[in-house]
DNA sequence: GCCAAATGTTTAAACGTTTAAACTAAATGG
DNA sequence: CCATTTAGTTTAAACGTTTAAACATTTGGC
């Protein structure tokens, strides 16, 4: 049993304990509280009105800066400070029902926890609030279910529009998306068949580019570490690598090649890296397609008796702490993050302005070439 | 300029382009779509009333699983199937509105870019989940300013609590949702004097410990690179610091102490460390309070021709990528994250429910002794 | 002075729900 | 066979806004 300090629940202010709590194994005290009523009631536009003796109408037209020309100048004046001094904030849900716009955007992230789709969640809430507009988020964790219940809930609360990383599989449910003309915009990945705005990365190049960077400097077996997946983006890195290596007149092997799930599972990753490497004839580089795959593969490289990257080079998409931070800093793909986030955000709010064009966009990546690529 | 591939654009399916579009220097495609109404009426009760031929109370009734046993069971049953077939979903705008409760709780983090809030977000959200809540998010970047602004649009959307994890100077924001009865729990941080909720980790206690190991590892001059700060939490991990000096019988030496400002500046914390390790008597292991200090330290330590922890041992608050990867992976205090989030979410969802008890916690921190502090 | 125009304000309906209360019709009891 | 209960359904008001339309008063032109 854990312990826990109580030292400011026994301080002055916080009197009258009455009771220990157990929760989840957490013994801890409450503080009982006054007996007090129900949440208070929130200012209206009613509530101003009454107080200044106008109608509601007249009210809502003050606030709204509406129909000023032939509203009187005291009256407004008055309007406004009875609005400051009750602090009234305008309840957005009443808005929302009656101009059927409650100001918010979905975002659906494919884990919220992984360093690509928070910070994409950063920039696009920063974009979003110049638009006077608030994001509400889910993590589907990959799960399509998951993923198609989030919609939902999304969809329920009248988000004005959606800005979706899709799952695999996710196809049908995004096709009533565009069936009931709910705007929307794919980011990270999307489905060639679906006629839908979507912002990513142009994969295939970054996965020649990066193939190319490897083979350009001395490299003859790279091992492809990447997800069984059917989502465009993977397969897309894959054939990068496949048109490099076919460029620079290699044939692609197919031993050099090792598909792990969604979601990562640790060991399966340890156990590609030791098949890669103890074959009779072993890679001599590492090509992993996304963050999470690096930095499990790091994990478990830095056990090794191994030296990146003399004894094997290796390369990644994305940025992430790990890559840097490694004894040998990762030559990566550097996504246009702060970018897509952006063109993400404004082509949504282009289509909730009613624009009906479709954008779609894939941005270049730019390779950073850094230690673990370069061998001496 | 940079180019981008256009092949999907040109393929089959999506036809009469007719001009270049160009956002911030990114020159694409649009597809002009046919120009379709506006976005598509949603169904609603009434659609389903009208289709069925009963009235709306009796479509919410059975849609609500409510005076069940007054509804003869085939209408009942047409009205299920009917709003099956017309894929009816609720209107959870105009039900808050009516019922005074979204089912939307208001997370304000710190930066959702760094692990520590966006684990959080992910913990909080997967529990909010099981109440039937959905999550609305603001980042506030420690900045109280955009915290008050994202309070209040937040509490405009009339969520119903918030969770929140106050910044620097934000009483009086805090107060006002004291005073308008607004539930609501502080995560990480809290103000000793403001009467709420608040679940956060036993800082002072894990300050202690994390400095005890280091001098029972034989460091004598432990550098502490800290936040230049008064919230809470990084006052009570210095404090805890300072008193496990004192119980080792060692003096607080100022010149040890090293505060950086917030947002991060990197070169302030090289400089940091410069100093530390280049004074006469220097220090001879340090102690980051946070992971952000952590992984920016490390990111200037490798440039350093010194070896962890032979020359130099190392501890740090909080899990991170970074701490991990180094070659010597960090000492540190590992917060009970899940824990954290899911009694967060228990405690405002009792909030919620006009429970008016004060939950006030202080978890205890988990010390995991890794390679940086122990020197051979 | 009368009518029209300009100015200032209110009325009322609507958005999509919920829910107490009312209503109707059928069943039951004495 | 009437009164009461029970079962099944509807009416209507409300939540806090927005906004077209109506209304009322003043001003100005001739």
């Amino acid at each position: 049993m854990l312990t826990i300090r109580l030292q400011y629940l026994l301080k002055e202010g916080h009197r009258h304990f009455t009771k220990w709590l157990k929760i989840n194994c957490f013994l801890f005290y409450v503080h009982k509280a006054d007996n007090i009523s129900l949440m208070k009631k929130r200012v209206s536009l009613k509530d101003i009105a009454k107080k200044v003796g106008v109608s509601i109408t007249l009210v809502s037209y003050v606030l709204n800066n509406k129909h000023l020309n032939r509203i009187s100048k005291q009256i407004a004046e008055k309007i406004k400070q009875a609005a400051a001094e009750l602090n009234y904030k305008p309840n957005q849900v009443a808005k929302g029902l009656k101009t059927n716009k409650t100001q918010t955007i979905g975002l659906l992230v494919a884990d919220i926890s992984n360093a690509f789709s928070s910070t994409m969640a950063r920039i696009i809430e920063n974009e979003a609030e110049k638009y006077n507009y608030t994001v509400i988020f889910g993590s589907c964790d990959e799960n399509t279910e998951r993923s198609k219940k989030l919609m939902d809930v999304l969809i329920n609360h009248q988000v004005d529009g959606l800005i979706i990383t899709p799952t695999e599989h996710s196809e049908k449910q995004l096709q009533y998306l565009v069936d009931n003309e709910i705007p929307f915009v794919l980011i990270d990945r999307f489905y060639e068949k679906l006629a839908c705005s979507h912002i990513s990365l142009d994969n295939f190049e970054a996965g020649k580019k990066l193939t190319s960077h490897l083979l350009e400097n001395g490299c003859r077996r790279i091992g492809l570490i990447t997800y069984r997946s059917t989502i465009n983006n993977i397969v897309e890195r894959n054939q990068g690598y496949i048109e490099a290596l076919k460029e620079h007149g290699l044939e692609l092997d197919d031993a050099l090649v090792k598909e792990v799930s969604i979601p990562i599972v640790s060991s399966e990753i340890s156990e590609a890296i030791k098949e890669l490497l103890s074959m009779p004839n072993p890679a001599d580089s590492l090509l992993f397609t996304a963050n999470m795959l690096s930095t499990h593969g790091l994990r478990y490289i830095v056990t090794l008796p191994i030296k990146v990257p003399d004894d094997l080079a290796i390369a990644t998409f994305d940025q992430s702490e790990a890559a840097d931070l490694f004894y040998a800093p990762l030559t990566h793909i550097k996504q246009p993050l702060e970018e897509m986030g952006r063109l993400a955000v404004q082509t949504l709010m282009a289509a909730i302005e009613e624009n009906k064009e479709l954008v779609q966009l894939q941005l270049p990546g730019e390779l950073v070439v850094r230690k673990s690529s370069i061998a001496k």
